[in-house]
DNA sequence: ACCTGAACACCGTTCAAGT
DNA sequence: ACCTGAACACCGTTCAAGT
């Protein structure tokens, strides 16, 4: 078992860790995530990550901005199509966003709880920050065409937002007995249209 | 300092260590929960929780289940008045959870991941369902005088909650700049009161 | 019944040292 | 520059033993 030979010693080692380490806590949950069980993995000491990594706190810092880099190219792209209603857009954008985190549930978690660290380093939050641009956007542009009501465009998205995170933290807790989650989504997107319409 | 004395040895370090147990998440966090430290914060030996809880998923789990009974109890208070119109319960209900959850951020945490654990209690489950069975209470009552749309009511309440649950995540992570809790609480449950509203 | 102390197998982190 | 080994101060958990 274990297949892989050992590129490392060569400044992959980096990388490695970070790829090993996503692969842990998707699996085992950041909680049991182990320095040195991953150095044992990587076949390396239990000190070389020092060289990488300031800390294990420092390598979980990373593995989130990569996260928020993967997720803001979603958005991105989901988001892309300027020309489409409004409905569609925000349905894009929407499943996008739960599908990456059906797809990396414990890294979404580790994205969040490294912006709302008190020392989380700048480059983070405003990888953070770029990420939830996309769809921000697509909510002044619904308001622009007239689909969503007037108001603080950054309230409206946030408030449509919170639907999907509790959805997308609902789902991931697995507590959806019979429904699917696809119906789901889609039901819970309407609403959101529905809810910020304008009153006739 | 920790002027509080020892009544402990009498069969009460299963409460003290539940009490010291919640101050600690909350204040440091799940992740850096020590049952050494815990045990020396009540001058016992390290070994003695072992005698009122199996293992430490075994003092977290009791800490959920007595997270569940209180938020149980709040929402069955929000929820009691029947009389009241569905907008009226349905914010009494959101706010009472929202409070609740500000207040104990931590412990929300912890709720959630031990109902999602596979080898959750049955005593955990059951105390889950019911403390969320008061929420749906005040949809099937919502349907029952036209002001919700028709549909499965299971469905309903969880698209709403799930409004709640991620208004509640974004602002445990400190996600608002200026706006105001209580102002976005209010405008998330008019949206989902507008989004809810059977279509004329 | 309830608590203790020694012991075991793990951690993260530091430091002097090797190539 | 990159990695290593020994060492330190912590864990959770087990077990034989004390009252």
């Amino acid at each position: 078992m274990k297949a892989s030979p050992r590129p490392y010693h060569h400044g992959n080692l980096r990388q490695a860790l970070l790829s090993a380490g996503e692969r842990a806590i998707e699996s085992a949950g950041v909680l049991h995530l182990s320095l040195r069980e991953l150095s044992r993995e990587l076949g390396v000491s239990h000190t070389s990550p020092r060289r990488h990594f300031a800390d294990k706190q420092a390598l979980l810092d990373a593995l989130a901005l990569h996260g928020y880099e993967r997720l803001g190219a979603a958005l991105a792209r989901a988001a892309r199509d300027h020309g489409q209603p409004f409905n569609v857009r925000l349905t894009k954008v929407a499943r996008a966003f739960v599908s990456f985190a059906i797809q990396h549930p414990a890294m979404l978690g580790l994205m969040f709880e490294a912006k709302h660290r008190a020392d989380a380093p700048r480059e983070l939050l405003e990888a953070g920050e770029n990420a939830f641009a996309h769809i921000f956007g697509v909510f002044t542009s619904g308001q622009a065409t007239g689909a969503v009501v007037a108001g603080d465009p950054h309230r409206l998205a946030l408030v449509a937002f919170a639907a999907l995170q509790g959805l997308v933290t609902l789902s991931t807790n697995g507590k959806f007995k019979g429904a699917s989650l696809n119906v789901l989504i889609g039901e819970v997107i309407e609403r959101i249209i529905l809810g910020l319409r304008p009153r006739d």
